[in-house]
DNA sequence: TGTAGACTAGACTGTACAGTATGATAATTA
DNA sequence: TAATTATCATACTGTACAGTCTAGTCTACA
């Protein structure tokens, strides 16, 4: 009972964590490809391999594997988005910060804009009403988590003298909202798997902009 | 047969007019209230106060009725969000330009973060990969349509000399995109039906930062 | 080697739902 | 008023699905 409410509450042998592991495998392949109510459990036992006996040890009802699975992917982000882009690298000139904002540009529109995280996000979205538990990881993660290598980042330049104010919330918001809009525009809102990602001079044009606006 | 397809092809008395209406805005409710999968025929009858030989004789399909409510909305939103905010008033400087900005932001603002249009937006991510047909409408409505004003405001500006550069597809974004990121954040990736919004002080903060990008 | 617990296959239950059918009643029109 | 058409109430069909049950097989380990 307690291992299905909270499965990482209670250790398990190394076969049940791969069982399991399979499990949520599938599932998240199902959930991430068809939603929440399209995603049959058959299916996903299917899909997993394990009998629907199985699948119903390990996850007692439908509900919990589905907040598991979020729980593992928002999570499974978080971990492979810290490790900063960049390393402690100084900034001494106008130049060499433009230079860092655009490899961060990049690298943050390749991640938002790739499928799988616009599916995570989609199915998120639409469930998100009838399981609220699961917007508190991905509220931080989004932008605030997301952006604190920029913040770093940023703090760098203004300490070197570069810029000459410490970056504000609405500082970090003005450069990733761009980013975050072509997500909405291109990814969510769009029927194609595969969103259209912005061109490097688009890209590049937002950088110069941004910098424009930072005294 | 072909009403059914494409009810506005054949003109309708005004009574059929009415009933489909009627079974419109019953569909609208319960599909932005609970999804597509979860709003069932029986439930869009009986909320419209309709038999279900009804409901089927206007919309000879659940998917139908689906399509149909979208593509009214997004439409009647057009419509309602094209009056612009503001008429031709003339922008001779950078101080009125601000105002201006604010008010436009302001109103933007409370438009994008109703429970309504979050809702919309809710609905529409969730099942736009199965009906691709209603992306169309959306995407240009979403940044095209929706900073038409926007645009019309800054190339005044730039006519009477206030700004330097004639407003690129960037530059809007610019300004547009921290709200959408506030509609992102705070009212799609969040479980409450009212999302937050940010206050005056930060719409402020938004519109210098975009009006310091600008020379 | 024997036993406990994991696992499988597949049948079963109850429910919800899309869509259809029926037969009667109300509204419209000729 | 007669005939046609819209609408209603409700029952029905077939299917899909969450979750349970049974009976047997495999695996690990004492």
């Amino acid at each position: 009972m307690s291992e299905s409410e909270d499965p990482q509450a209670v250790e398990e042998s190394a076969r049940a964590r791969a069982k399991r592991e399979q499990i949520r495998a599938a599932a998240q392949r199902l959930f991430l490809e068809l939603g929440y109510e399209r995603a049959s459990m058959d299916a996903i036992a299917r899909a997993a391999g394990v009998s629907k006996q199985t699948l119903y040890h390990y996850y007692a009802a439908k509900e919990q594997l589905f907040v598991d699975v979020l729980r593992a992917l928002t999570i499974e982000r978080f971990q492979q988005e810290a490790p900063a882009v960049f390393a402690e690298q100084p900034i001494t000139s106008r130049r060499e910060l433009e230079v860092s904002l655009l490899a961060y540009a990049t690298s943050a529109v390749e991640h938002i804009l790739s499928p799988e995280y616009v599916a995570l996000l989609r199915t998120l979205i639409a469930e998100v009403p009838r399981f609220p538990q699961i917007a508190g990881h991905f509220r931080s993660s989004l932008i605030g988590q997301g952006s604190a290598a920029l913040n770093l980042l940023l703090t760098h330049a203004w300490q070197a003298g570069v810029i000459t104010q410490p970056p504000s919330e609405e500082v970090l918001l003005l450069f990733v909202a761009p980013f975050l809009s072509y997500l909405l525009a291109d990814g969510l809102i769009s029927g194609s798997a595969e969103p259209q990602k912005p061109s490097t001079e688009v890209i590049q044009t937002h950088v110069r902009l941004f910098l424009a606006a930072l005294t």
